[in-house]
DNA sequence: TAATGGTGCGCAAACGTTTGCCCGTTTTTT
DNA sequence: AAAAAACGGGCAAACGTTTGCGCACCATTA
């Protein structure tokens, strides 16, 4: 029973008719008329014929394909974007090739080339960690495959984006911790070296500012988001002279690090410490002791948006539009999330 | 500067020879002279040639692609399965096209028959939970499009598949609570439907038999795997004759619930009420209260094993092997890992 | 009646490769 | 010196589609 698919090519011989009424009839083209297309069409269904997509990819050149790279599938960040960006392609009836960077650079560079070979008609890319040259990404340019970022924003021109910007939420954050009578609130920031770390930074002094309180730099301490440097920098905003009662962290791990160490030293979490963090774990919401608030930085719209942007994209490409000058650059505000409420937020 | 990418084609013509040399120079067939093959791989290079693999799939048959059909990309034991494929096809050098099912049936059978369009080579699936009928499956025997299934197996004869058995884990499980001196250990079972509650309890009860104790059928309850449910269950236990003094559940979704629900209780997690649990969420390592040990399934290596399966499969027919009559039924022992030192045990 | 228009379909090129087969030189063998 | 072998390379088919163009036939119109 091993049969190779039936092909366009043994409808027309069976049917004696010509290649092209076969493929017109099947595609209701009215220069075919009514018996033929019907004949036609219960022949290809007696015989379960498929067109096969890869003849039509080389013959259209495009392959109804958009590639994603991302540093790692297992990352709740990511695969909660996957999933949104899967579901957007299928809804359009696209399909998606999937490739991990492990945040490796030379990877990367690999996959990009994969990729084209593979002849996907568009990119969505989150950046590895520790990538320093873009031209992977620029030599696309000249093959006019659409590059959409997302998350992880690379420093070029001219290039269309999604991601999340941390400020307003950060503001949010500290304004919320004031108004519950907080009047030392300490921040464990992640390394200086990531964008995002800058936007919470400014957060924070934005909302002191704006309610009409000084900045005190030695309340913002950094750590490279590990067990033992969150620990470090917890017991260094402890020590300090005006001792927090309430922290930002930079994510939910340094939240549960820094929560975990606290709790061993005997503080109770969210009466002698609150604490605010960054919803990156879609499981706080299983935990007893959690932050009382996260901002929420909406994993599955970020990839959703880009995935729409992307096919937007294709579709205009293929209407023909030559060249487009505009660049998208979409900012999703971050959202301040009390975690009681939390369940109804859920980003998808 | 938009150029279509260079062809083989152009390679001839610029060199004014004929396409097929251009094609065994780049191939480095031994029967094209080394200068001509020089030539022609300096002009390749020189004009970025990268070979069409549309063109390539179209020609030979094959798309050096499998298609993954799983239910739900955000799910932790799926995106890290996910990962482990992702790695093994990228090291033997093929593509993974993601599509997710969402537990429904109907859209199952679309993505195997849109995975079949695009004549991935063959298919990792991990069967959606309501899918009553194979047919789909079945379908693509015909057309030698490989399956494997992993984790979620549907009920058809001669199939390949790699699946994690709990059993041995479970009876693992008790006997480590028996150890540790409860002498009543309830359950907090899934539902009778799946399989992998029918596992759980034949390994309660062998566990029970080789520890030459008796087996009381009220310490075992069921839930929907819901908070509500849970809670219930947990309420059950603790009001029967021999209330529990160790607690398995289902799986870790579940423990949380339990552990949350006893805490409200004014129980001491780990003194008065132990857990163990089936280890479905790498964050368990992130929180305070945690079972003293979960039974860990191993995403990563169930997927790890299915994509080496498939792909062995698929270099076998590659190499003209033709039919196979051996099925792969690949059986993963489940293992009881203590969560104090399961760090070191990550699937990864 | 002759010109016009519509209807229904076939021819063949094109997409970019790979590969079996053939053929003309040169080199080696006997 | 003639035959055989080795070398280097070209021709063309094949993979399965789509689509511009052309063509024959029949039915209208003037």
């Amino acid at each position: 029973m091993r049969s190779k698919p039936a092909t366009i090519k043994e409808i027309a011989q069976l049917l004696k008719i010509s290649i092209s009424t076969v493929s017109r009839a099947l595609h209701d083209h009215p220069s075919i008329g009514l018996t033929t297309r019907q004949k036609v069409k219960k022949l290809a269904s007696e015989l379960n014929y498929e067109p096969n997509q890869t003849a039509i990819f080389l013959q259209q050149g495009r392959t109804l394909t958009i590639g994603v790279i991302l540093p790692e599938l297992s990352e709740a960040f990511f695969s909660s974007a996957i999933s949104a960006i899967e579901d957007c392609a299928y809804k359009r009836n696209y399909t998606v090739l999937l490739a991990q960077s492990h945040d490796d650079e030379q990877k990367e560079k690999q996959l990009v080339e994969k990729m084209k070979n593979h002849r996907v008609d568009g990119l969505l890319v989150s950046v590895s960690k520790n990538t320093s040259s873009y031209q992977h990404f620029e030599n696309l340019r000249q093959y006019d495959i659409p590059i959409v970022f997302f998350d992880r924003i690379p420093a070029m021109q001219n290039i269309h984006y999604v991601a999340c910007n941390m400020e307003i939420g950060t503001i949010d954050a500290v304004s919320y911790l004031l108004k519950k009578g907080h009047r030392s609130i300490g921040m464990i920031n992640g390394p200086a070296t990531l964008s995002a770390s800058g936007e919470r930074k400014e957060g924070y002094i934005k909302a002191m500012i704006k309610n009409r309180l000084k900045f005190d730099p030695s309340l913002i301490v950094s750590c490279d988001l590990t067990e033992t440097s969150t620990q470090a920098a917890l017991d260094e905003l402890l020590a300090s002279k005006r001792k927090p009662t309430a922290i930002v962290t930079f994510n939910d791990y340094v939240a549960l690090f820094a929560i975990k160490h606290a709790t061993n030293l005997k503080l109770k979490i969210n009466e002698d410490l609150e604490f605010v963090s960054y919803a990156n774990l879609p499981l706080i919401n299983y935990m007893e002791s959690i932050p009382a608030a996260s901002v929420e930085q909406f994993p599955y719209l970020q990839g959703q948006k880009a995935a729409d942007i992307l096919l937007d994209l294709l579709a205009q490409k293929h209407q023909g539009v030559t060249e487009q000058t505009a660049y998208y650059k979409i900012i999703i505000e971050s959202q301040l999330v009390e975690n009681s409420s939390m369940t109804g937020f859920k980003s998808k």
